[in-house]
DNA sequence: ATTTCTGGTGTAAACGTTTACATCACGTTT
DNA sequence: AAACGTGATGTAAACGTTTACACCAGAAAT
């Protein structure tokens, strides 16, 4: 290995010198420049990460830790984007940065318990940590974040410690079913709902019930529980019309874009035709979704955004660690197609307005929830952008 | 930040019987071990990454350059999904092994170019290095495998300081033209090329060449070159219609299933059926291939398993710097769908068997060309599991 | 009672940078 | 001529680990 003392010697210089020349300050001779750079070239010197970092006591490396999934459905692997939109939002803050990006997978463990090893290591080399929901346990991130900055992405404003950036879920889900009921005059629907605990599953059946709220006029004719998957959302689609054949509503609400294919699949078998018969919206706007017949009426998530946000605010703790956790929800997009009724071959997408409403409309809508008890936490999508301060550069 | 020297201090023990501890050592006495155990739970200590990887002259870190792409459509997007795959294979392997991954994507520059202090910063923070191809030129690659293990992913068997793990794209793209030819008795035959000088183009183009010279009852009766967009093939298709529309060939051979997918649009448009009027195959199998109508007959590119040999290769050579790189030739795999002509809703996937072939059937084939001359160098994909042995783990 | 071993523990020197501070040569000012 | 900048360079002490080696107490062998 080549160190600063070889390329020192061959200067005739000391390391200090070489290492001013390396970060190009200035307070040295041209000439000895010229020599120092010489032999850099000569040597095909490159310093060493780790001993820079040790040095600087930072390592200009932040951590991202997704989750593993299993499924080797070519469908359900679509949600892969999800983490590789969010991958390249960081990357894209970073890259700017000059830090690097040091990627983990984890296990998604229905307990919530991570492989606290790994990731007591990970926090060992890097100046921050990016994490996905979902599935390390709040008070483990705790752990993380009382040692160093973590931002969760997606995350519940839970715990203390941690910064969270998340999407709009309650607005997008409250602006579709207003959309169906609004525009196309839906008056009986069908919930398609996610896993009861499910963050975003929460979120999305809060804003649907919180809708339904204040249309009186409609109503709920029935709901099933998927887990996210194509195939749950066909079970949750045979259910349906098992249950409401005779008298379909107007429209299904799905938890997300999967599912919603499930039941298309399951109307398809059976006939029953959309929007014809009945409208059909999932959430997420996952890749495929817009090739199905009839594309699909989806909200759009702003993966990317997330990515970019979360890394940008991950920097901005690293430099000033004083700075106070903060929760930040970006806006969604209502992006319309074919299958809630509107024309086809016209996807439009449209902005989605943040909702404000009270603590109180919150607990309304689901007394005891989480999310009602931290509505308090809840603050508007910010249309100002904090000036991601470029830290101090050596 | 908590050093080993605050834990030491605390269990009233040296820092050499700490480090001990902590790497689970024997030689510590059970009660001591509980005093230092306790210590470190107590001030929540983990060990600094930069100063382990200083001290033990290794950082545990394997570098992957990715190529950034620019594209925004949907379906171009769709090819994220490569280096999506080629990630979790890659760590996979590494997981397994206790080591981490930094990514780094790199502006995928016509010029290969690359941004070499970008380049040469990462090469100091990690151990070895993954390259995808065709975005760096290989003198670039040549000098950073001066320096350290350097493994080229879908690369061409070039320099002499890299490994290479890619595709067989040969065998398999001569695979689907012989089931063109073989099995829906194709005799006509349009091509739907790449770029001229791309690695995949070239073999691919080499491998229907291979194959027609073999069956002289066929004929090539056109060609157009694409850019692996949609859009491209597109045009393509439509060329295609204007010079061939009044006797369509029986097949048309894409050099990829974005291509293929634009021919297919220009055909639906044209009111052209496929198979009825014309087979068409692709390349790749790409998520969305089999969702078209009809679906698309394609090559699938073993893209995990790309990263998991990549990276498995990579750590074999770190941990032996010795060993002389080589070139490793993954087999694919023949995704039968309906668009070729085969049953509907029958998908089947065959294992392409590598071809063998001397260099002097491949200056037959392409006089003068890159691979041609490399044909000595090809070698066959190993069936053999080279056992990758664990690293010793202190 | 000495010697020899052995297991437990401590000491201190790396590892390759960065950087505050010291030094030095050489002009400028008085 | 002495004192004083000033700009270029060198010195050496961190940074937080790991680990070869030294040391020491007590047990076992003589």
């Amino acid at each position: 290995m080549v160190t600063l003392y070889d390329v020192a010697r061959l200067a005739g210089v000391s390391t200090a010198t070489v290492s001013r020349v390396v970060h190009g300050q200035d307070g040295v001779r041209e000439g000895t420049r010229a020599r120092v750079r010489q032999a850099i070239e000569e040597l095909g010197y490159v310093p060493d990460g780790a001993a820079q970092s040790l040095s600087r006591r930072r390592k200009d490396v932040i951590g991202l830790v997704c989750k593993e999934r299993e499924i080797d459905d070519a469908l359900e692997n679509a949600g892969l984007l999800y983490y590789d939109q969010v991958l390249r939002g960081v990357e894209e803050r970073i890259r700017y940065h000059d830090w690097s990006l040091l990627i983990t997978f984890m296990q998604s463990d229905a307990t919530g318990q991570p492989d606290v090893p790994r990731l007591d290591a990970l926090s060992g080399k890097v100046d921050g940590i990016l994490i996905g929901e979902g599935f390390v346990a709040s008070h483990y991130i705790e752990r993380l974040a009382a040692r160093l900055p973590v931002v969760v992405i997606a995350g519940i404003p839970g715990g203390q410690g941690a910064d969270v950036v998340a999407a709009d879920n309650f607005s997008g889900s409250a602006a579709i079913v207003t959309h169906l009921i609004a525009e196309h005059g839906a008056r009986r629907l069908f919930h398609v709902d996610g896993p009861p605990d499910a963050p975003d599953a929460i979120e999305r059946r809060l804003a649907l019930h919180y809708v339904l709220r204040s249309n009186p006029q409609c109503e709920l004719i029935g709901s099933a529980h998927g887990i996210f998957s194509v195939h749950s959302g066909e079970q949750a689609g045979e259910e349906l019309l098992a249950r409401h054949g005779g008298a379909l509503p107007d429209a299904v609400v799905c938890a997300n874009d999967q599912m919603a294919i499930g039941v298309l699949r399951a109307f398809a078998a059976a006939g029953v035709r959309v929007p014809a018969d009945v409208a059909l919206v999932g959430f997420d706007d996952i890749y495929p979704a817009s090739l199905f017949d009839p594309p699909l009426t989806t909200v759009h998530q702003p993966t990317r955004m997330l990515g970019e946000r979360a890394c940008a605010r991950l920097l901005d703790r690293i430099a000033d660690p004083t700075l106070r956790p903060t929760v930040d929800l970006l806006p969604t997009e209502l992006v319309l197609r074919a299958s809630c009724g509107c024309p086809h071959g016209t996807a439009t997408r449209q902005a989605v307005k943040t909702l404000e409403f009270s603590s109180a409309d919150l607990a309304a809508a689901a007394p005891g929830s989480r999310i009602a008890r931290q509505a308090g936490s809840r603050v508007p999508a910010r249309a100002s952008r904090q000036p991601s301060r470029k830290p101090a550069k050596a």
